[in-house]
DNA sequence: TTATTTAGATACCGATCGGTATCTTTGTGC
DNA sequence: GCACAAAGATACCGATCGGTATCTAAATAA
């Protein structure tokens, strides 16, 4: 009947939606234990205080997002095509979000820059990584000839995210997708521009 | 010696800066207090209570970099150079950021959007003011035909936020600019692409 | 079956939260 | 100069914060 794996994978479960709806230092431990119907001595057993729960919680939360982004990269062949996957990825996260509050990344980058340099340094990381999946994506698509040859690959990644992140920032205000599927099309074309 | 109107200055100038820079919720009265070297008495003489402070201190806030950028436009002739200028704001907003934690319009939109719908309310319409100032730049740019006559007007106003939002973003966790000097050569050749 | 370890519950800690009632001090109109 | 109103200081409230010491109950090894 009793699983500490699944107690500690429960309580990063719920502690990560919280945090990423309601935000990380808005979030009590007192939250988590209504949500998960665990106590504090359960908590605290699994995670030596808050400030470590919220790092593993973030981890837990990219972990999904980037293996939900893996797949829909995988399904399509052509750099083109999985550089447009990323796109409609970030889309998901206004209109049917694989997790409650948007994109953690951003969240976190917004909540965490000035406190927490735990949590921002983590971010951080996730940030490059993220990047740098879309530099990868660029180089493969330039290889084997999908995309033009001298294009500044640093630039349409930047310019990749930066755009969604900003437009699923706008989409939470306004409450509809408007101004994300604007800044698709905007991608959409850029891509057809790089593509051969 | 003693001036209320000052004081209500005093007050909603330090607890907008630690808003802006630790989040609103993140922010205690007490901090505010150690701040402005007042005490809660007069924080409460002059708000009825925290909720009301976050909101005036997001219109003070907003209030100056609305000022700012306004000045900014002005000095511009041309549509284009006039949101070249926008572009340029927003960069300052890294590296000699007016407010101390960045964009207020970005850190609000993420803290309040899911808690806090007075905030959110309240981001929503600077949002709007900000894009529509946009459009009616473009909009005196075809009239005065130094801009191409058939061009989506909010494509482009949301476009140019969205990317600048995501590079503050960025640029925040990497403690550099070189994320948003990124995305401003891209609307620079975006700009000069609707230029005639 | 029993001894031992470990997961989780319970009860509590001091500190701090937002908020208020009350008091003192300052400026103002007469 | 005096009465009054407004500004701000002080002291306190109950609730909640993160965190811990201790206890009970369940799984495990013998």
């Amino acid at each position: 009947m009793r699983n500490p794996n699944e107690t500690r994978g429960a309580i990063l479960h719920h502690a990560g939606s919280l945090f990423n709806l309601q935000g990380y230092k808005a979030t009590s431990i007192s939250n988590i234990t209504e949500a998960t119907g665990y106590t504090k001595g359960a908590i605290y057993r699994h995670f030596k205080n808050k400030e470590k729960l919220e790092e593993q919680s973030l981890v837990y939360l990219m972990g999904i997002m980037f293996e939900k982004l893996r797949v829909q990269i995988k399904e399509r062949k052509t750099a083109g095509d999985k550089l447009k996957s990323i796109v409609y990825f970030f889309e998901s996260y206004v209109t049917k979000s694989p997790i409650k509050g948007g994109c953690p990344l951003l969240n976190v980058a917004i909540e965490a820059d000035d406190n927490s340099p735990h949590l921002r340094k983590k971010a951080h990381t996730i940030l490059e990584v993220l990047k740098e999946s879309i530099v990868i994506i660029l180089s493969n698509g330039i290889k084997f000839g999908q995309l033009k040859k001298d294009i500044d690959k640093d630039y349409y990644a930047t310019v990749i995210i930066a755009s969604l992140e900003g437009a699923i920032m706008m989409s939470k205000l306004s409450k509809t997708n408007h101004d994300i599927l604007i800044v698709i099309k905007h991608l959409e074309e850029m891509i057809e521009d790089i593509t051969l």
